[in-house]
DNA sequence: GGAACGGATCGAACCGATTCGATCCGCGCA
DNA sequence: TGCGCGGATCGAATCGGTTCGATCCGTTCC
């Protein structure tokens, strides 16, 4: 490998200047700025991070923590986060937490206590007072999307709004009986984002005065067989039967409009179906949804991060934008013939 | 931050036995190990990967590059390379290089050679020539997994032999009138996956002595949307009918079910479909396909950079399994119903 | 009993950059 | 002419570990 000092001897000058020269930092005359450039193109010569981090105390890398990587959502998040950061000349160093405890409690102990990261994007994860303390002991900046935590730099979008759109959608369009599937409400404590659905739900009702009905909501797990098998029930069970199904996610909305296929039942004619995320197959199955923008929020992660390490700090994390787009899946209640 | 220094006075040891204690290497009586131990444990110290690094060489540290971060295959040997690496304790550098071709240089040219990585995975890219011979240059260990290439070790699964499983598969069930969404034959020359996929199905026909019809190729960009199109072309155009569809991946093959569907063919009475891939939503469409174990293929990748970093390199890269899971969307051909 | 051996330990050189403080020099101004 | 100032540059200290070579010492074996 090619070190600093043969670039030193080919331009002609001190490695103190090389290293001015090549980061930009400190003065150097027009013409030895040139000279060390072309010399270290010549040779193909790359800063060494390991000698670099070590002197300065930089390492132009950020950590992501992510809790799932084979979910759209999250890789969705990722992609956006990793390829804002990599124009910016950073590279990503990933954390993937899943499930086994023992690997998630030594990310915190350990791998991010190496010194090897500038920052740490840490992506919908629900962190608790002892990880979030660790994050804060690494003295750097960190910024969580997802879940708010009081004590942490987060960039969040408001859950409970975002289902109080969607549900107020298929108000609008008419629809009384609306069935929920998402958390069921013992889930509570753990997991904050299929709570917040569930509330934003709840709160749309009320405000139009509707009074919940418990056999409308319809616990599921988030992926497209548990939106499935949550709709079979909905749908195929005796009693009053909903005209219109808010999903807590696309995947559980695409599950449901399978399952109300299966069972005859025309959507939106029949069935008026919209989910919230924003996945990549909603377009193809026409799905009214309301879209969070995943790849965005990777981004807008990635540029806050940036604008802490730069030191042009404007934005103080924030809010996230969502949209309600919509499509095929949802219609006006067809008045008379809901019920037959 | 605590430094070796610290440790080195509380254990009452040198530097020099610490970093032996710590590390592993080396001589040093049990005794001290255990005194080292517990005062690295009292403070909290972990070793800077940054002076570790600079001074022994090694960083503890894999790249990964992938391609595309929001595709399900791909983010799913990640998440197998990912899981298997920290167990051992690496961390993960990730190179996304999505599209945007001056980062996909600059991985090459600039990234890779910082010095962070110990070691770098390519996972399913198809690298020119060029950029092999960078990945050679920076003297590391190289695996790639998919696309042969003759100057890296490789993991790869034989995918024409992948293609002809599924073909045969159909055969075995009666059908002669078969029909390929995938690969269009002038695409040959830059991406290998769907051409060799084409070409084992259009094997196993030859060997079936079944004369290739070309207007039962329909090509399709790999997305659940573009199966969905071919299919319905397929189905929909007047003249011979096929009776089965092999698609060249699973997300195709659940737009050709869903293309089925819409169009009244019932699967697999009317119409049989196989895939490739092992999708995670192959189960919930009962999906007959040659699942080639994407986590697995990460995992192995895995495996085989740690026994070249470790020294215990036996396996020299290798083949990688894929077998056929038969489920509900093939069934023997209907004699005499077949064609309307 | 002494040489040979090998485990335990230490001091110090070293990895390859960054950056502080010092020096040098040209220029403008009194 | 002399002085002050600031840009350009350099030497050397520094970052925090790892590891080489040397020292020390208790065993084992002639």
């Amino acid at each position: 490998m090619v070190s600093i000092d043969e670039v030193a001897r080919l331009a002609g000058v001190s490695t103190a200047t090389v290293s001015r020269a090549l980061s930009g930092r400190g003065h150097v005359s027009p013409a030895s700025r040139e000279r060390v450039h072309s010399a270290a193109e010549s040779l193909g010569y790359v800063v060494s991070s390991r000698a670099s981090s070590l002197a300065s105390g930089r390492t132009r890398n950020v950590g992501v923590i992510v809790p799932y990587l084979d979910r759209w959502f999250f890789s969705t998040v990722l992609s956006g986060a990793t390829s804002a950061l990599m124009r910016a000349g950073y590279d990503i160093t990933l954390y993937n937490i899943t499930a086994d405890a023992a690997v998630r409690h030594e990310v915190f102990s350990t791998f991010l206590r190496r010194q090897r990261v500038d920052a740490v994007v840490a992506v919908s994860i629900e962190l608790d007072a002892d990880e979030t303390g660790q994050l804060l002991d690494l003295g750097l900046p960190v910024i969580a999307i997802g879940g708010p935590n009081p004590r942490l730099r987060t960039l969040t979008v408001d859950d409970t709004a975002v289902a109080r759109l969607a549900t107020e959608h298929l108000l609008a369009l008419g629809h009384h009986d609306i069935a929920h599937i998402g958390a069921s409400p013992e889930f509570d404590m753990d997991f904050h984002i299929p709570t917040q659905r569930r509330l934003g739900f709840e709160q749309a009702l009320a405000d139009a005065g509707i009074a919940p009905n418990p056999a409308f909501l319809e616990p599921a797990d988030f992926t497209v067989d548990g939106g499935f098998r949550a709709a079979k029930q909905l749908l195929g069970r005796p009693g009053p039967r909903p005209t219109a199904i808010f999903a807590a996610s696309d995947e559980m909305a695409i599950g449901a409009i399978l399952a109300a296929r299966d069972l005859g039942f025309r959507v939106p004619q029949d069935l008026s179906i919209v989910g919230i995320d924003g996945h990549e197959l909603g377009e193809f199955f026409q799905l009214t949804t309301v879209d969070q923008f995943p790849l965005g929020q990777g981004e807008r992660a990635a540029r806050a991060i940036l604008a802490q390490l730069e030191g042009t700090d404007a934005a103080p994390g924030g809010d996230l934008p969502y949209e309600l787009i919509v499509r095929g899946t949802t219609a006006r209640r067809r008045v008379g013939v809901t019920s037959p």
